[in-house]
RNA sequence: CGCGGGGUGGAGCAGUUCGGUAGCUCGCCGGGCUCAUAACCCGGAGGUCGUAGGUUCAAAUCCUGCCUCCGCAA
């Protein structure tokens, strides 16, 4: 069976890989077209674009399923088209370029958490599990039907990072029991209900500011959600600081003021409602991370430290 | 040439504007107090200040080049 694959991020690269590894015949590659990457503006391949270059792949870089693209994947007479985040929508025409359809790999347990954004909503919501689909594509938002859903619980403390990496082997693991079973033509399309849905949109750098209103609980899950994009962050009059990691301070009946800092037995712990949050690791603008206890150990003024809401 | 911050004993920082051989919060080592301690007290080791060069009687501090880490914006 001949197959396209479509992605673009690390996590895609990834799978790229072990599609390869298990002998799955990749025709061609797609993915979004060299993007400006850090300070330099430096142009520079998506993890997918290098994989598939290593892999002696061919590779087709755009950022849509235009007419010139559909005609040179047209031409590859390809059997099944795979998705797992490229970045951008496919429309009919596209969607009737491969005679068994288009599946895509989506990171939740649809209908929940549709769109840009599933880990983290997942973690952000305090989800006890989650997982990933595969399913066909249709043209709207990740609404086709479903083939394969696989749950996973999602761990204590655990952020947006490490949970990607975990169903990114778990979704690996889905595609190589579903892409046979296609090429069998033994599989039984799920319609995907719409009871439960739920839109999860990408996330900016302008919902990722802490709100020391909320409850020790939340912060703590929402930290963890945006780890490592766009990174939770908080500001001490004109300094920054990013927040990678905290969890709830349990032994509370402080009555710390809400974003008050504060050291507790070798802890560092800011203020918010019901009890407080004990810092982790932190990243003042400029420097590298550091964990929360060296951070406070450099500050200045330890009692001038109030977090802005 | 997108904007900007940083490289100082093991860690995180201050000192650089107005040049004169380095300080703070920790850690570490030794001793003490204590039933005990992440608490407290006393003492100690450890840095020549990213790098190359320049200015000067004298530079962490001024000038120039280079290396390197990072935030924002994309």
């Amino acid at each position: 069976m001949r197959i396209i694959f479509a992605g673009t991020p690390e996590n895609a690269a990834d799978s790229l890989q072990s599609l390869h590894d298990a002998g799955l015949d990749v025709v061609c590659v797609v993915t979004r077209t060299d993007a400006a990457f850090g300070r330099k503006r430096e142009l520079s391949p998506s993890p997918v674009a290098l994989k598939a270059t290593e892999l002696g792949l061919k590779t087709i870089k755009t950022n849509e399923f235009d007419e010139e693209t559909l005609s040179e994947l047209s031409n590859l007479k390809a059997d099944l088209g795979i998705v797992v985040a490229f970045g951008a929508f496919l429309k009919k025409d596209a969607l009737e370029l491969v005679p068994r359809g288009w599946v895509n790999l989506h990171y939740s347990l649809l209908p929940k958490y549709r769109g840009a954004a599933p880990v983290q909503h997942a973690i952000l919501n305090g989800e006890a599990t989650t997982g990933v689909t595969v399913f066909q594509l249709d043209e709207g938002m990740d609404t086709g039907p479903i083939l394969l859903s696989v749950p996973t619980r999602i761990e204590t403390g655990e952020n947006s990072k490490r949970l990607l990496e975990r169903l990114t082997q778990l979704g690996i693991t889905a595609l190589l029991e579903v892409i046979p079973a296609i090429a069998a033509g033994i599989v039984k399309p799920q319609t995907q209900s719409t009871d439960g849905a739920s839109f999860a949109p990408k996330l900016s750098r302008q919902n990722a500011k802490l709100d020391w209103n909320d409850s020790a609980n939340k912060l703590e899950n929402f930290i963890n959600a945006m780890n490592p994009e766009p990174m939770a962050w908080t500001a001490n009059g004109s300094s920054v600081l990013r927040v990678l990691s905290a969890r709830e301070f349990t032994e509370s009946n402080l009555a710390l003021k809400h974003g008050a800092v504060t050291q507790k037995e070798g802890t560092v712990i800011v203020g918010c409602k019901d009890s407080s949050l004990e810092l982790l690791i932190v990243q003042p603008a400029g420097k590298n991370q550091m964990s929360a206890k060296d951070w406070y150990n450099g500050v200045q003024e330890k009692d001038s430290i109030v977090f802005a809401e």
